[in-house]
DNA sequence: TCTGGGGTCCTAGGACCC
DNA sequence: TCTGGGGTCCTAGGACCC
């Protein structure tokens, strides 16, 4: 019989961020998205407190004021760093991992001979070495695993962890777990099935499979047969190839003078870039898109949006610049105030199997073009990202670069960033550095 | 003043082929 | 009156995930 595990971090990015701030510990911790726009992570003491996931920041600041709510702006760097650590403690522990997101991962445990044992190890060590509190959902299905996970977050008698396969009424489970909860029934599937008078996951697993095939697409289909605890997913324990790079941002401020967009779109190729290359990939066409701000509607809308197909796959900074600013000018239109921008490559192979071409540029030139991209990243990785950059891309002070007023110190990854244990600091500051020391030991 | 970023998959429709 | 059938590939748009 096939079984499951899916382990879920608490609170991931609240929990990073209170790690070396130990006098967070029983206080809300909220961290905001990218230009410090909205909630995306909340303690448990903010979650009591009412605060909505997604709530607008700007909506919020009196609460947070008057509640010693600890604010951050989110710290990739450090919550990369963390998932890192958690994944290789389970990578240590379990047969089959799968890193499914930042903060989750799928084991395939069929055939461990104490599977409830290993995962109250997995979370006891995964705790004793990173500090993250975790939940872990055992069950026959992924779909069901993270019902499982979930329920093993909420009820506290389970200390974390919760087997739905020796459940002696999974049933109950089910009837208990809003439909619209499921994983991959989004807001749109939950309205349609709640037309239909579905409103749990015991419901939806009941429906018949021609109705769901004919709404829900085989998508919904597949979500079914897991709930009955049919296994269609598996775990992928090596990473799929990737289909598409994006970077995108919302801006500081709206953006109306078209060289302003020019210089972000050019920022964005070139980052863009950067992450293909450090995964040795190459591309064939890419995506420019121009939004106008969503949520007001008072102001005129418009979302541009080009295609641009390269002459042959690349991964030059320079030619898909280029290629991006074209998109730019098919995408732009004047007398918009915009608000994000971004550029997605497509058509996405390895630079090193490609196949020749016609109209390849000359060996010797695409040996040139390799190495100033290589003396490019080298500079970037050692010095930091943008210290060698495109004229165009400009200086690090623009109208459309992003707020992030409150971030935490990138304490695991920057050596400027360490916390420090020194003169003045208290037996906290103390902690942390020990806390420090114990993961660069690792 | 002020509402994120980065992905994947499915479907329908059109272009094109023999 | 009356104009096939079967297939692939690509793209745009929608839905969903964390």
């Amino acid at each position: 019989m096939p079984l499951f595990a899916l382990m879920d971090c608490n609170n991931f990015y609240a929990s990073c961020e209170r790690l070396f701030r130990p006098e967070l510990k029983a206080k809300p911790v909220v961290v905001l998205s990218n230009n410090d726009g909205c909630v995306i992570a909340r303690s448990g003491e903010a979650k009591a407190l009412g605060i909505p996931m997604c709530a607008p920041a700007y909506q919020w600041e009196h609460a947070f004021r008057q509640h010693g709510v600890a604010v951050f702006s989110s710290n990739y760097a450090l919550y990369g760093d963390l998932s890192n650590r958690v994944m290789s403690v389970l990578e240590d522990l379990a047969p089959c991992v799968e890193a499914y997101s930042i903060d989750e991962a799928f084991l395939d445990l069929s055939g461990v001979a104490e599977p409830l044992a290993l995962c109250r190890t997995i979370r006891e060590r995964v705790g004793r070495h990173t500090g993250i509190p975790v939940s872990i959902g055992l069950a026959r299905t992924k779909t069901l695993a993270k019902l499982a996970a979930r329920r093993a977050k909420k009820d506290p008698a389970l200390e974390g962890v919760f087997d739905l396969s020796a459940c002696p009424d999974p049933d109950a489970v089910l009837r208990e777990t809003e439909a619209g909860d499921v994983w991959g029934i989004g807001l749109r599937s939950a309205k349609r099935l709640l037309a239909r008078g579905v409103r749990t996951a015991l419901d939806f697993s009941r429906l018949p499979a021609d109705w769901v095939r004919k709404e829900l697409t085989v998508v919904g289909l597949q979500i079914q047969l897991e709930l009955k605890g049919v296994s269609c997913l598996s775990v992928a324990s090596a990473p799929a190839a990737r289909r598409s790079v994006l970077c995108s941002r919302s801006f500081g401020q709206l953006v109306e003078d078209k060289e302003h967009l020019r210089e972000a779109v050019c920022a964005f190729a070139a980052r863009a870039t950067e992450k293909l290359r450090a995964e040795g990939l190459e591309a064939r066409a890419l995506q420019v898109f121009t939004l106008t701000p969503r949520h007001r509607e008072a102001l005129p809308q418009h979302q541009g949006q080009a295609t641009v197909t390269l002459p042959g796959p690349t991964n030059f900074t320079p030619d898909i610049v280029a290629a991006a600013l074209r998109g730019l000018d098919l995408a732009f239109r004047p007398g918009f105030a915009y608000q994000k921008a971004g550029v997605v490559l497509l058509g996405l192979a390895a630079a090193s199997g490609r196949q020749h071409s016609l109209l390849d540029l000359p060996p010797e030139e695409r040996r040139r073009q390799r190495a100033l991209m290589h003396v490019l990243d080298s500079v970037n990785h050692r010095h930091g990202r943008g210290t060698l950059r495109l004229a165009i891309s400009s200086a690090p002070d623009r109208p459309w670069h992003m707020r992030q007023h409150r971030r935490s110190p990138r304490y695991t990854t920057n050596w400027d960033e360490l916390p420090r244990i020194g003169a003045g600091r208290n037996s906290a500051a103390l902690a942390c550095g020990q806390r420090a020391r114990h993961l660069l030991d690792e």
